[in-house]
DNA sequence: GTTTGTGAAGGATTTCACAGCA
DNA sequence: TGCTGTGAAATCCTTCACAAAC
């Protein structure tokens, strides 16, 4: 399975995080990313009060979200930037490349494929997928554009890890099927829909307009 | 509690919602956005239990969620699609236009600019701003670009209600001061930081590395 | 003095389960 | 019969508060 250093309990470094909460989890990334803010600034230690205040939330909450993961901390002192850093990432699997296949290589896919905030994190696009003939065969930003169809050789041939879904609405229900049919584990939903996955399948959504659509509840005053 | 006695307005047809939880609010959205996919395929009636089969959570919390705002199902009929989705769409207040200012015409903001999805929901782009000199003054998918000086002035006098950051990391901090000091109340932020700004200032984030970034920790195995 | 890590308490959210209505 | 609306129960998540460590 998949955790398996069961070593012993108690004084481990880390810990066995099977029973870290979800919530627990999407919230690393934020404390990853202004752990690199702090660390560009030439900050060596950081208190859980002084995280807390650049991302407004309570410091107990943030001790209590790493102590599922280990004790990275020194009391007195608070936490080491680089090192807290450098532990968060390795929980999430940040230190290596992970591939990734877009689906759709219209505007937005296109707009995606031009993004330049993925490499850098580790994220590769390694593949471009479209329906429409007069697109499959081309190179968008250096990616060769292939048939749909080809979804599922393409993944095991290039070593795909993740889905992202540029496709319109209508379409993107089977999109993700076809993603879920090669063994992808992970999609990044751009289509304005909640496809259906198997359980074991991750999809996270973006969608600028169903956050807009929450915000007015309270503009609505 | 009060189901006894009739003592208050218990009836109400739409309910007080002050104390709609916020997760509540958030998930809104989705029911409008799968009610209206149904209402497109002709169906008239929807039951909390179908509902749940499309967005993958159980029909209680649907029906617990929709019971904060009001009664708006009939028992052994389930909800009439056009009426539910009309009622929610007004408890958030979508039945108007709503007019956003985006600050950053880079490659990001020409991006969002192009993105056809805002308008159709009533969110209109009526300015841009950017503080690159060769940009302020010429005219980006239709909108006129202004200096980042002028957001306070133009918010007043085009009656902006949300501010969309699509500015580098570092300059998402001042921006952001500067569409609160304008007077803004709603935020839509692309820019990879968590901006601070006062409580009743309501702050979304777009960041796909972020949602990438915690679904490897599911993918890591 | 400062700040962590963490049980325990408190609060919030989800699910259960069923009365009541169509 | 079928399904909603909702108190109550169960679960999940956050905050408190303090012993221990520096």
């Amino acid at each position: 399975m998949a955790n398996s250093y069961t070593t012993d309990r108690s004084d481990d470094e880390i810990r066995s995080n099977t029973d870290a909460p979800e919530v627990v989890v999407h919230r690393l990334p934020l404390y990853v990313r202004v752990l690199a803010q702090l660390d560009v600034t030439g900050a060596e230690m950081v208190s859980s009060e002084q995280l807390g205040t650049q991302l407004q939330m309570t410091p107990a909450q943030i001790r209590k979200d790493l102590s599922y993961f280990g004790r990275f901390g020194k009391q007195g002192r608070g936490y080491n930037v680089k090192r807290l850093s450098q532990e968060l990432r390795s929980i999430l699997g940040l230190n290596r490349q992970w591939n990734a296949g877009l689906v759709g290589v219209g505007r937005l896919g296109r707009a995606i494929i031009a993004y330049p905030g993925f490499r850098p994190e580790g994220f590769h696009m390694v593949a471009a997928f479209d329906e429409d003939p007069s697109v499959v065969g081309s190179s968008v930003g250096g990616i060769d554009v292939r048939p749909i169809a080809q979804i599922k050789e393409t993944v095991a041939e290039l070593g795909i890890h993740i889905g992202i879904v540029a496709v319109p609405a209508p379409n993107a229900q089977s999109v993700c099927d076809a993603l879920v049919e090669s063994g992808i584990k992970a999609i990044l939903n751009y289509a304005p829909v909640a496809p259906q996955v198997p359980l074991e399948v991750k999809v996270r959504g973006v969608d600028p307009v169903l956050a807009l659509q929450s915000m007015t509840y309270f503009l609505k005053s």
